[in-house]
DNA sequence: CTCTTTTATGAATACGTATTCATAAAATTA
DNA sequence: TAATTTTATGAATACGTATTCATAAAAGAG
């Protein structure tokens, strides 16, 4: 690959004039740019990103650490913040963290000398903050919170939970399971948070179904739940991922929905517009999504100069929509 | 962030030598590693890849560019292909690439100085080609490839088109439809090969919709095969993802699936084997993801020391999957 | 004890770029 | 015309690492 030193020679100009044509700096005359060009198109010459950002200092590229795409909610903010990222100039780094080896991850991404992170796999209380913070680099969760506060886009979950088991709850649902994920999570904790609020004193503990998010595990759940003496007649599942799983699982068992089971997701994914799935869920009323919230506001962070950034700590109001996996109860 | 110089100071040694104690050479006094490693430890020290990837002339990344994501299809191609990657020490920048503007992506990559490209947007004439091979990076093109040949891996795509039309012929259908994207992509150009040719003489040119595969398209494509004086009774749709469009557009519209209409797509992507989609649909064979057969010929392109590399060429034989979506025309 | 080999280390350098500084030439002002 | 400012350019350097080369010390061979 041709170097700027390459063009320098074939234009008969300097290294220095090479770097002022391709950064378009003023003071640089007309022909020396001409000559610079052509001399560039001949070469076939492409600025080495490696040597800029190594100069720079900074690499114009963020890292994302999503959950996996197997859950359709972290393909659409994968999409939307890799493209506000790049429609702003930054390239992003993609990672997709499986349960829990969070550390292994921001070793490797700190190495990697991005600008700033956008972080969606994080627990509460994940001792990983306190080294990002340490850092220095900028970071910026999304979808998860942790307990210590920092720069966060989140819907309101405790609320979210209230929506969807009031929504089941008037349908008629005495008997309304929740099976969710870790609660370690922002997002199962406070959506379990909201279902224990709405039901107000008569939760039962074998109605609450902590899982791994698998879909082995929703349906080992859904099993249990099916086993009790006293099955739920409508079900919560904290993602419209893990519905799906439910859903599912349940049809080939014959059961009918809504008919013998109601089920309320959340998030909203596309999937659950089919109309042969009518996933009843809860999203956000926010009008732009929720990763170019977080991505804003990462690339504002860089790019401020400020020695104290303000936090942004955005948490979204949450909205039912009743699609047809949930109904009366009969 | 402290730099190697840093904790050789600290350490009392020269920066050399701590740089030996990263990358674990012998001849290094056990002693000394140990004084380096309290050092960098001490000062919180992580190896700078960029200056790493300058000095090496290599980034030990490859670039991805793949299709947008809301085509499920790329969600798990992607997710096997970053991490295969990984899993071999390689870093992989996803790129999701909108109709056509490749020349962009393409630039975009080259500056990365990335070791190597997986390329699965390509059209079979595109001149992307011509440009990659004389930019001397190692490529494979997955899923898609190129009429001047190259590494590939794909799916056999006209028997695809034959094994989807022939399964909907022997069901008693004789008006089959076809619903594709751009002919100009060896995927859609074969498989409405294999649908012309499981046809015969009989085909109408009325019933071969070629579409941009976006949603709005699709459903565009089959309200005019429905406005036909001889409707069709079936449907080849060339991918899941469109063929999920089509089923979620004839059920809103009363249609029975498949009483009314008959819809076979191909991919077979994780969701057409939900209760309540049932999708049947062609897939391959293999016993290892698509994406890893291009990932893991890239990597041997990459570190292959011969001058003159083999091709690799795979074309894998395809499998219809019978589900609920097809049924014998009444 | 001398000569040779091995081990352990540092000095110098290169990767490709952007940037600072100095300076010559040109343009402007008085 | 002389003095000053502006414009255009190159020489030198830095970013953080890995690598080549030289060399001093230690170990082994005779």
């Amino acid at each position: 690959m041709a170097s700027s030193k390459d063009v320098a020679k074939r234009a008969g100009v300097s290294q220095p004039t090479v770097s002022r044509v391709i950064n378009g700096s003023t003071n640089v005359n007309k022909e020396t740019i001409e000559k610079v060009q052509r001399a560039m198109e001949e070469l076939n010459y492409r600025p080495n990103l490696i040597a800029r950002s190594l100069k720079q200092q900074k690499t114009k590229s963020i890292a994302l650490i999503s959950g996996a795409l197997h859950n359709p909610f972290f393909v659409d903010s994968t999409t939307t913040i890799v493209n506000v990222a790049k429609a702003h100039g930054y390239r992003t780094l993609v990672y997709f963290e499986e349960q829990g080896n969070n550390e292994a991850v921001y070793e490797e991404v700190l190495k990697q000398q991005v600008d700033g992170i956008v972080l969606s796999s994080i627990f509460i209380d994940d001792p990983v903050y306190r080294e990002l913070e340490h850092s220095k680099i900028p970071f910026v969760m999304f979808n998860r919170r942790h307990q210590l506060g920092g720069n966060f886009v989140e819907i309101d979950n405790e609320k979210a939970g209230v929506l969807a088991t009031n929504h089941l709850l008037e349908l008629g649902h005495s008997k309304v399971a929740w099976i969710g994920g870790p609660t370690n999570c922002s997002t199962f904790h406070g959506r379990l948070l909201g279902y224990k609020k709405a039901l107000g004193g008569i939760v039962k503990g074998n109605w609450i179904k902590e899982t791994n998010t698998t879909e082995e595990a929703v349906i080992d759940a859904v099993d249990q739940l099916l086993a009790l003496d006293e099955p739920p007649t409508a079900i919560f599942a904290a993602t419209d991922a893990m519905a799906l799983s439910c859903q599912s699982y349940l049809m080939n068992k014959g059961y009918r929905i809504p008919e013998d089971m109601s089920i309320c997701g959340m998030d909203d994914i596309p999937m659950s517009r089919h109309a042969a799935i009518q996933l009843t869920t809860v999203t956000h009323e926010a009008s732009k999504p929720m990763g170019q919230y977080a991505v804003e506001h990462l690339l504002h962070l860089i790019n401020s100069s400020k020695e104290v950034k303000e936090d942004m700590q955005v948490t979204l109001r949450p909205r039912l929509i009743a699609r047809h996996s949930s109904g009366v109860k009969n």
